[in-house]
DNA sequence: ACGCGGGTAGACAGATCGGTATACCTACCC
DNA sequence: GGGTAGGTATACCGATCTGTCTACCCGCGT
């Protein structure tokens, strides 16, 4: 049951796009699998020969997500005029994404409130994603010579996944500017 | 169907309660009705017959934390020392907050994340208490001097909501002191 | 010529869900 | 002493959910 995004089939292909639109705009319980086999205009059949069960359809969802969240973060930092604009360059990033990837929050913490049991899969792509933007950030602030990088990249987690919330939840649009003059500052004090 | 906590019969008073556990540690679509009816010792047709139907359960479940939680709040802030730290203590309510009532985040965005139709009540509760927390926010501020009071209170409701977040999901334990020491610069700063 | 991978079409099983109905009990108040 | 509020116990309904099964089709490589 490989779900690697790049050997899927045409139709495999279809279901994860329906299945991530339906997944992150209606919630993961509220999508059944009949409805994501006739809005992919496939079998409930194919969907279970390609990827098993729902359980393998909501992890290579939420992967795939992952993974090109991940890129556009690297590809804003990448394109950052220096150290200090690098880290800035983080919550450009995610002004882009929820413009373009949708504005419901985060798709692994919106997974992981429905799916609380500590055995489910969801629980350690959560945590692995977090971990690897507190990585990213630490990183970062090295880079820009900060004197306490591991501590302010918890700060600008915290900001980041606060800006999250309330972008949406919240009905703070300004919440992810306020965010980025948030990091501003840090980095201009550190 | 007066929910109103005051005036809840005996049995109503145990089924919220349980309710209230279940819904937030397992998550509002994983607990059944016959399951909290079973763990309440009570009958379904007197959860029925005092709250209706569900969802006014779920949206009770939601009034009572986030009244306790407010009550919290308020208690921290009148017990400081001065408007500086006023501001300061409802960082230390969140600590005490996460510690006693459960380290499952924001049982409102929790409830978000899983009913997402924008027609669901908990949607309008969740806005509300986040534009509450932010207008306290703001009037802290007002009272200690700060020279951009809506400005600043965003950025502290950045901290909190994320401080939430990373505690229990992104497994970061600091998370919440830093927010502290984040928002006692910030006043500082002010 | 043949097999096989990837599909469609559609019925079906088994379980669970929210919600309702009937019958009966008990304490309390007027 | 009768009505009412707040319960228990239990059976049941209709809908929905994940997952399985059989039968058939088509294109492609060998």
């Amino acid at each position: 049951m490989t779900t690697d995004t790049a050997v899927l089939t045409p139709a495999a292909r279809r279901i994860l796009a329906t299945a991530s639109e339906l997944f992150y705009h209606r919630g993961i319980g509220a999508v059944g699998v009949d409805l994501i086999a006739a809005e992919s205009g496939v079998t409930k059949k194919t969907i279970y020969d390609r990827f098993g069960s729902k359980e393998n359809l909501i992890v290579a969802y939420l992967r795939e997500r992952d993974t090109r969240w991940r890129a556009v973060v690297e590809r804003h930092v990448a394109a950052a005029g220096g150290p200090r604009e690098a880290v800035v360059a983080v919550f450009d990033a995610l002004e882009e994404w929820t413009r373009t990837a949708g504005e419901r929050g985060c798709a692994l913490i919106n997974a992981r409130a429905e799916l609380a049991t500590p055995e489910h899969p969801v629980r350690a792509l959560a945590a692995e994603e977090k971990q690897w933007l507190l990585a990213r950030f630490t990183a970062l602030l090295e880079a820009a010579g900060a004197a306490d990088p591991e501590g302010d990249a918890v700060e600008l987690l915290l900001l980041h996944e606060g800006a999250i919330v309330m972008h949406d939840v919240g009905e703070v649009p300004s919440a992810i500017t306020r965010a980025r003059e948030a990091a501003r500052r840090l980095i201009d004090r550190a």
